[in-house]
DNA sequence: CGTGAACTCGACAACACGTAGTACTACATT
DNA sequence: AATGTAGTACTACGTGTTGTCGAGTTCACG
């Protein structure tokens, strides 16, 4: 095992959960969020464990239940992927390129002032 | 199933190979560019198949044997995982600006370039 | 303090991968 | 024709990951 691997269908879905709140939430309540598949409590608290255990999750004390909350934002989760697949390659910057050009114009746009502005550093 | 599934080990091992030549290759020849790994020739032959079925090698008959080359090149296909790592996000502006950001400066510098010559077209 | 909600553990099925043996087929050589 | 050789296809097994839970354990709160 190394690196930020992919997760799994029912673990992705519980982190969107989680990332689309900016609270902790508890087991429970990421149950009723996720209440359509009709999962067991235990489910969700067996993912939610793994997840933690995995590094994606940080969890606290909340009386007797855990609060769960993500350990990264989704962006930089994202972030890493891409920076991860751009390790597989010999030639990054061949990659790159690559990258840049399959972008769509609107987002080309936002890379290239992203940039812009590290570049006044 | 959807999108360009992570590779194995072994399935990586391989199709690095086959990205480093240019010609199409047949088992046994990929088997030899492996032969630290000791092998059954069996081995390479099942791995080849699984990849061909997956989509990323594409095999043409060479008189009783089979001759493998990449679907796609290394880069066409790190570009496409970065952008299925893209795809994950909700915000894709936020992503693609983390991503900016942690690319290296000379790194940068690449991406910067491309951009600018997709500009001008 | 007793109780039950929430947790921890362990399990099992399904699937992906690494790994390889066996059986079948086609060609060449004797 | 018989035999050896090389290549393929099919099947299989072990392991690791993920989805999914049930059975026990614990501890905060009434």
């Amino acid at each position: 095992m190394e690196g930020v691997k992919g997760l799994g269908e029912l673990e992705r879905s519980i982190m969107d959960i989680l990332w689309a709140h900016n609270t902790p939430m508890t087991a429970r309540e990421v149950g009723r969020h996720i209440a359509d598949r009709d999962l067991a409590p235990t489910t969700v608290m067996t993912v939610l464990d793994r997840l933690t255990r995995k590094g994606f999750l940080a969890r606290t004390r909340d009386g007797r239940a855990w609060r769960y909350q993500p350990a990264a934002s989704r962006d930089a989760y994202v972030a890493e992927l891409m920076l991860e697949a751009l390790d597989l390659t010999g030639d990054r910057s061949a990659a790159l390129t690559r990258f840049a050009q399959a972008v769509s114009g609107p987002e080309a746009e936002i890379l290239r002032k992203a940039l812009t502005e590290l570049e006044d550093e």
